[in-house]
DNA sequence: TAGACATATTCCCATAAAGGAATATATATT
DNA sequence: AATATATATTCCTTTATGGGAATATGTCTA
């Protein structure tokens, strides 16, 4: 079996640096297409493809207005993320002691 | 070109459901090869390779003694994950007012 | 209706991925 | 030294990836 499909969730959707930086540039922030394709300096191709991959996570919400289409990032989809970072949080650094009590209550 | 290796950075080490279980199984609780194999009905090479990614991104530390190897999760490293959530947080839900804000603000 | 413009999709390529099976390495035991 | 045990690596196959180039779709304007 290979990797699984970016679009298949949003842990796979972020790992690709780009996306992140449009995520990034996007939040709080309307960009037509176009405007990313200045602001990144990638090809207009790439940007789309990006953006249909976090489209599919939901990690942006697309709105048409002419020609144009805006995208602007779904702050809420990245919860999850936030949420699985926060439950190691507790582990690191400025804890050091709970982190070694924890451990050693654990290691029956 | 293809997405950046899985060994290059976290994001891209997290992005696979059983690297993140990995890690969660060893989180303030070490645990040999043969007992993730057991806990995660994975085979046993599969996580040894899982580990050897985990690893090289410094997302877990090994120990040997004897024949065994034991690993543990170094919360340290998923900071940065946790950081680059972070960023987002104030632009979700309970703070719609302040969104809204920032987002008119930033149109110019 | 025929452009012009903005964006999306498709095709092709080289690369990386994950699992399975087989094998290699390292350490302990006899 | 030979063997058993624990873990790591390699080889193979199938699938997903991201960029580039070309093309398709959608929308506005003349």
């Amino acid at each position: 079996m290979s990797r699984a499909a970016t679009t298949s969730d949003v842990f796979n959707a972020v790992a690709e640096p780009r996306r992140r930086e449009i995520l990034t540039v996007l939040v709080g922030c309307e960009r037509s297409v176009g405007e990313l394709v200045e602001l990144l300096g990638l090809e207009q191709p790439s940007v789309s493809k990006h953006l249909r991959v976090l489209r599919e996570v939901e990690l942006v919400a697309a709105r048409r207005e002419g020609k144009q289409m805006f995208y602007r990032t779904n702050a809420e989809a990245i919860k999850p993320l936030h949420e699985w970072t926060t439950f190691f949080q507790r582990y690191w650094s400025h804890q050091l002691k709970r982190v070694k009590a924890r451990a050693e209550a654990n290691e029956d």
